[in-house]
DNA sequence: GAAATAATTTTATGTTTATAGAAATAATTT
DNA sequence: AAATTATTTCTATAAACATAAAATTATTTC
């Protein structure tokens, strides 16, 4: 098991997970489901559900932590009640695409092409092999591609110099580059455009 | 890639807790986070998320069962995009007072009352015992009660009598039924008034 | 102060679920 | 047809979680 170190701040993602997670046990959905009728004590509850208090103590913790019931205490009562403003909040302000879209980590959209140049690269610098086709090909031109100074003019023979570096097959590689619009030609003068 | 078998039996809830659960799970809320950006493949997905191809599908099967993500086959590729508009229609159906009000199955109120007396019974039909105070005394004066007419007067002897099918203790009982205002008294005649 | 009652916390256990490797399926290119 | 690539399904395993009994804490009644 590998990734995120997940960092101690917390985040606004943490407060979604803490929610949902809330949400996701259908015990959990039946205490919100009686208490949208009306405040009960915790044996009450655990009557009504035919669960053990403890059980349904614990479920409560779980929606107190993420906003959604709150106890007063009676007697030697707790009496729990839904929350029902913090319901409507969260769904109206986290469910939207804007937020989502934020939810995720920056997300390092080059780590695909970084992983597929990782991987064919021999410790020389120079490719093992080239990406037959595919999205994987054209992470290696946008890796190669990267040599070249945009706006630049190169005559043929530097261009193939260039490519040589990363690999002995410079005419394909060459003609790849020009295919998929990396570069131009003209009268055997090249340049990058992108 | 399948898609919800949703149970012949769904109900409500069913779908409330299929949707919670999908959102229930840091890396999906990652993935939700990234599509909510741009459309991927699972590839992609598995490298920026640094899982398995293997893993990052099964959270895309959840997702798509509760029909938040969509795929769309591209070449070899399937380019899964945000369901936004699924998004926002759960939010704002399902998160509302009255629908989780009915998420709960129809709760049995008088479930505690029963529990209390059917423990306090013997198989004579006597009361083992009379709880000290608190809820379960009044759970088995409302059991009690039910021995008396609303509206009918009734002699103090003959209340004496109907309670001692109970419990031998009847002064105690009775007393407690006037205190806890199921009966009222004048003249030594009593009636019951709830 | 002692007994009774309610709720929470602790501890233990069985179930569910996330994960990834391997195998199977599907589509594409050569 | 054979080789390549992407995805899903199957299988096994480890982590997370629901559950309840026991112990603990807190409150009330007598």
């Amino acid at each position: 098991m590998t990734n995120n170190a997940q960092t101690s701040t917390s985040n606004p993602s943490d407060e979604l997970l803490t929610f949902f997670k809330a949400l996701s046990d259908s015990n959990r959905l039946r205490i919100l489901g009686i208490l949208a009728n009306q405040p009960m004590s915790v044996e009450q509850l655990a009557t009504a559900l035919n669960l053990s208090a403890s059980t349904v103590s614990h479920h409560l913790a779980k929606l107190s932590d993420a906003g959604l019931v709150s106890a007063k205490a009676e007697g030697y009562y707790n009496i729990y009640s839904l929350n029902q403003t913090a319901l409507e909040e969260m769904s109206q302000r986290l469910l939207k695409k804007e937020n989502l879209a934020q939810v995720a980590e920056p997300v390092d959209l080059e780590s695909f092409d970084q992983k597929v140049v990782r991987d064919y690269l021999a410790s020389n610098g120079k490719l093992k092999a080239l990406p037959a086709q595919g999205k994987k090909l054209l992470a290696i031109l946008r890796y190669i591609i990267q040599a070249f100074e945009i706006g630049k003019k190169y005559p043929e023979r530097e261009v193939n110099e260039i490519i040589k570096k990363f690999h002995d097959d410079f005419a394909s590689i060459r003609r790849y580059l020009i295919d998929y619009q990396f570069m131009q030609r003209e009268n055997g003068i090249y340049w990058r455009i992108k």
